[in-house]
DNA sequence: GTAGGTTACCTAAAGGCATTAGGCAATTCC
DNA sequence: GGAATTGCCTAATGCCTTTAGGTAACCTAC
């Protein structure tokens, strides 16, 4: 008997190009164990469940994705810093969607302040430096950002742009003009009406 | 033997609700067979597969987010739209988790054409009826709205923005402010430098 | 260099979910 | 009321997860 040398790191990296080639959901300890030609059985010595795997290569992914961050921040500010990273997750999305997906998995907050989690809002708010922004809008921003790199990025995974003008790299392009523009000209406190008016009067015209 | 009434119909509900209480990924064939009380193999006559199911709880999803939206949009223009909008995503996720995650299920083009797939574009151009934009501007600032609203609720529900300050509430009312004043002041074609600098090399300070 | 201990992988087994085939009972329609 | 249809059932297969306990390979030391 030749032993595979499995330890938990090669597992998750097995599952991760797995992730990438079939799909994240279709991750599954039998296949991973398939693909190193070992019974199932054996990966349990070295991870603790199915949920343990996945999360391995979760964390896999973040660190990777903070990497590539980290490289594309450097030497580069305003909105050069801007589009470097906005363009670090969407490339990353597209090269390795599997790993993308497993990025995206709902991990305790324990697990994730011990992987790259504070990376991410780091570089956000290394990317926010270019801009004048003091708190707490530095922090509004940085949530912003997020949700728009996040929501892009899987929208456009899930088909949302394709087949439909215009182009989906143009749109990107001009929301992250749009993006620059409302950095530099972050709108004051409290410039309009009611921010959450009822569900059924009608508090008048909102101009 | 008393029939039980199924349909295909009441199984997207009972799914629906199951995956607000346990969540959506643990909706599966034979949970909601129990909760009928009945064999998983009647399921079969009803549903075409387990992916079916999931299929039918998304689009019941969709259908009940886009009339939540029909109805907070009447009457309504202007940032008083967007934020009603808005808020139509953001609380339907807060209120239905399971069922925004379902309506998160990738579905194959054809599929989300027939349910309401289109209706969710379609709100999402009314609200910029009230805004100055010209196409393909237009469709750029429907897709920045899609990604911030599904963006900053996903990220929201996987908890990334509690146990920190500021509070998510204000940073939302604070998003839909800057999303009001980036609409009102939507920037030209071009402002800035390359969009796309490569990896390497520095073009120099962004401004 | 081989004895002992540790580690790595194995066999076996139980339990859950998805899916299909084929049967009988409840409803529906003349 | 009998025939056709429909709705739910039993049975069976296959894949997945997880645990328990065994055996063979490696390492350490004398």
């Amino acid at each position: 008997m030749v032993r595979a040398g499995l330890t938990a790191e090669r597992l998750a990296r097995a599952g991760a190009e797995l992730a990438d080639e079939v799909g994240f959901d279709q991750v599954t300890v039998s296949a991973v164990a398939r693909r190193f030609d070992v019974k199932v059985a054996s990966l349990y010595s070295h991870v603790k469940s199915s949920h343990d795997l996945k999360t391995r290569i979760a964390l896999l992914a973040l660190g990777e994705l903070a990497d590539r961050g980290a490289a594309a921040l450097a030497g580069r500010a305003g909105k050069d810093a801007l589009a470097a990273l906005a363009n670090v997750y969407r490339d990353y999305a597209r090269e390795h969607p599997g790993r993308y997906d497993a990025a995206r998995l709902r991990l305790d907050p324990a697990t994730a302040a011990a992987g790259a989690g504070g990376r991410h809002a780091g570089m956000a708010r290394a990317v926010l430096r270019g801009y004048d922004l003091a708190e707490p809008d530095r922090t509004h921003a940085v949530r912003l950002l997020g949700s728009v790199f996040h929501g892009y990025v899987s929208l456009e995974a899930a088909g949302g742009f394709s087949h439909s003008a215009p182009d989906s790299q143009e749109t990107w392009t001009r929301i992250l003009d749009a993006l620059d523009a409302l950095l530099r000209n972050w709108p004051a406190e409290r410039p309009g009406p009611a921010e959450r008016p009822g569900p059924a009067e009608r508090p008048g015209p909102a101009e």
